[in-house]
DNA sequence: CAAGATATGTAATGTAATAACATATCTGAC
DNA sequence: GTCAGATATGTTATTACATTACATATCTTG
């Protein structure tokens, strides 16, 4: 399996930044978190991201152009992750779930298709906002 | 029931490039297409796409920044819509899948969560493609 | 240490989306 | 018919998000 590197510099500074964030951050959000750091290119959070993404210590969230880390304690497997983001709060819920993995995976068998990445993005309220 | 009204001049000219499209476009990829026809700015499009998104006729694809047309013959339910998105050859195949639907109304009632909108792509190889 | 790989820094550019404001067209009440 | 409000359109400028290209530094490992 493939173990996580230790991080390089620009990349244990794009994680605390989005460790502490209540929710997802823009890259130049980050950026500018960043920027009494030292940081002064887009390109440093962006290439930061793109490890950090690779070792699933981070998730990008295509509905809002934005990055969390990820909350799941440890490893992932190969398994599907899924957000809840509350368009009141801005917090947003990561969860697996093993039937809609079944389920999507029973498709792209029906249909032929093998899946690289998928993308489960659920807009709403969440408890604490309604 | 909302009826879908007849659509604008622009709403038209926008819906018929999509509609012609193997597989998403960029509104600016729209945009180009429709500089012949006398579009000049970005916005032109983007409010057709607003419409036309409202009224289902289009759906969005978040991972791509990018539209196609709606592949149902008709109406939409408030059902949830998926895609499958072929990273050769860019085609996407729209679905809908009641197990999928009911999985993630379950996890939104027993988190308490109210969903208003839900974003399922996965990106991967298509039956033509490998 | 030398060589290749990985990480960083910087400027410029490309791509996606919206704000602000002006004008035109459509529609229903009178 | 015409006036008023709503809807649609046109145009410019700006903001937000992401990548290309190139130079430099640091970290391995033989």
């Amino acid at each position: 399996m493939n173990e996580t590197p230790a991080l390089t510099k620009n990349q244990s500074l794009v994680m605390s930044v989005l460790s502490e964030a209540k929710s997802p951050l823009s890259a130049y959000q980050i950026l500018d978190e960043l920027r009494p750091e030292g940081l002064r290119a887009p390109l440093q959070v962006y290439r930061a991201l793109d490890k950090l993404t690779e070792h699933k210590l981070v998730h990008r969230i295509e509905s809002l152009n934005a990055f969390v880390a990820c909350s799941h304690a440890a490893e992932h497997g190969g398994e599907m992750v899924a957000f809840a983001i509350c368009e009141a709060c801005g917090r947003v819920e990561e969860f697996c779930d093993p039937v809609l993995q079944s389920r999507l995976a029973a498709w792209s068998h029906e249909h032929d298709f093998i899946p690289t990445r998928t993308t489960l993005e659920i807009k709403g309220r969440c408890a604490a906002c309604h």
